[in-house]
DNA sequence: GCTTGGCACTCCGGGACGGCGAGTGCCAGC
DNA sequence: GCTGGCACTCGCCGTCCCGGAGTGCCAAGC
């Protein structure tokens, strides 16, 4: 009974505070929700959710803010992902359909993503490793030069130099392009590599081979190269009412470094769930408090890739998570009719 | 005899303001300089400057702060680029070098550039419209769904995605391939595209012809789609002891509207000029107070592309415009290799 | 046993005030 | 034309003070 108040209080401090930003103290929040009590009686109950460590004030005297224990709270307990309007839902389903290719998508996602909610918004493109290879062009530049290109059933296309240390002709590449897409048309690209190593080429073209080889594992392999990621939203930045220095400045950092975003961003999860990473939950104190609301994408329950948007711990999870929810269904289906 | 000391004030308050970012007075600068004259000569100096709109104080009774037109002159005729040191010019020598292809050239300029001058980079891709066709390349992915690749002579390759409206087979695509070959390797895109426009094709993969020629005439026309640009350092902008809304917001905002750094780094100059764009002179008045440092890159005096940074326009001009040089002709130099 | 009104207390924020220091403009003298 | 001197202007900063919002606690009431 007792305990059910005590969590309406929460949740109503966490929704004045995400919206007005500053500490909400009992008696503005008697008024502006209609809890039925009296502020005295809030103020009870504020002391009690104090004591579990759900929220703390920033001085004595001052209202109360949510901690990241409290926001956890409120997001797995306390409230739903409100369902976009079907205005919304239009909206996006009609940017992302004018997309002309995979580059595309990934730009007007990450663009749309970063206006519905304000925030900084990052997409990954679809994982190298995860993808299957539709199709594999090799173009001879000069005779000891060769692009390889790599088309992905995502849509993805990556192109890699390599650099041979024998002359190669045009025969060599026909025939090196031939046996390469037998190899590995329709694969997955780990089990490309694997394939392309088990193989035995013929002598004459072995250097090729080997190099070829290398160049795949080294795009599986290395996260730098392989993994690509789009951001958008840089100026919401400045929605951090929060001091520049402390909490906007590294971001803007991390912002160039794709690793790191990759890290932020987490493991890829199927099955549509929504991950929300509050404060120090994550894997950066520079980004104590900023919270990471991310989900992957692609065909069915098998996830190719995140996206997601990050922002201050003190943002709307309901409809940030709606938001990251609903694009990614979107770019999934898009990415399903390709 | 006067009008030189007033122009050794005037570079004297130029270099004091931009290493301390503070109003200079008369008394600091005879003392930091050694102008052999009274702080009271130097204010009569400082009041003709101001008279002549060259300088001004933010408030009565402080010091003194280049304006616009100070600055203008400083760079025009008080300074001369300062050459890099030996071992800046190796550092940038040995990071550039060690690129692999077209884009690591770019990605490695960019942070480079955002490094020497701690400012933000900019570094436009080699213009589609000023390099040659290397080699064309047709992908069929499906029966209606044709990728072109296009390889240029800078080393950059272009994909475009071609929906066609008449199921095409493996043939026609080598046909087609063989004579888009023959058509365009070698020229510029601008000229390729006339070429096959005045080509007529065989009446069977007229379509197809038309289709693939559309789009080349779109990637040579659309700037949106092939000018491209990367972005660096914009962490820099925290150095903008400016407000944050009125000078680092829009700067953010404009970091992700590529069209409008296009503008910002301004008309390919050839000849290894370093253009220096003063606070209003530029086309956004948003940007009243950054400068922007910009120079072409290309083989020879043909500039094929941009680079450059934005700054405030409290900056070391002298440093960056070496900066910004240097770069521009290790990036000339390897492209001319490649 | 909760809930409530009352009350004293704390502390932040903002405005007023004043001294300090940096810098200027002007003037008379060299 | 340069210089030293001098009065003046202001921004900056620390202090002080007050109002207001909010709290914690307690005793009374339902």
């Amino acid at each position: 009974m007792q305990d059910e108040r005590r969590l309406a209080v929460l949740r109503a401090i966490v929704e004045d505070y995400v919206s007005t930003q500053e500490p909400v103290g009992s008696k503005a929040l008697v008024e502006r929700h209609g809890l039925g009590v009296s502020p005295a009686t809030v103020r009870n109950d504020m002391a009690a959710l104090e004591e579990e460590g759900l929220i703390t004030q920033p001085h004595t005297s001052a209202g109360r803010i949510p901690t990241d224990k409290g926001y956890r709270l409120f997001v797995d307990r306390l409230t739903t992902i409100k369902p976009m309007t079907t205005a919304e839902r239009r909206a996006i389903a009609t940017i992302l359909d004018g997309a002309v290719d995979l580059d595309d998508v990934v730009q007007r996602s990450v663009r749309l993503l970063a206006q519905l909610t304000h925030q900084v918004a990052i997409v990954q493109y679809p994982s190298l490793s995860r993808s299957t290879v539709r199709h594999v062009e090799l173009v001879l530049l000069t005779p000891t030069r060769l692009l390889v290109i790599l088309i992905l059933g995502s849509g993805r296309v990556e192109q890699r130099l390599v650099d041979l240390d024998v002359a190669v002709g045009d025969d060599d590449v026909a025939a090196l392009r031939g046996r390469l897409a037998a190899a590995i048309t329709g694969r997955t690209i780990p089990e490309a590599a694997i394939e392309l190593a088990a193989a035995v080429p013929p002598p004459d073209v072995a250097g090729v081979h080997a190099a070829v080889a290398d160049v795949l594992l080294e795009a599986l392999s290395d996260h730098r190269s392989s993994e690509r990621v789009a951001v958008g939203g840089a100026a919401n930045l400045a929605r951090f009412g929060d001091s520049f220095e402390v909490s906007v400045r590294p971001l803007l950092e991390a912002l160039e470094e794709h690793v790191v975003l990759l890290k932020l961003l987490g493991e890829a999860q199927g099955g549509g769930m929504v991950t929300v990473r509050i404060g120090h939950e994550g894997p950066y104190q520079e980004f104590a408090s900023t919270s990471v609301v991310s989900t992957g994408y692609g065909p069915g329950d098998a996830a190719i890739g995140n996206l997601g948007v990050v922002g201050p711990t003190r943002m709307d999870y309901p409809g940030t998570m709606a938001a990251v929810r609903a694009v990614a269904r979107y770019v999934s289906r898009i990415l399903d009719e390709a």
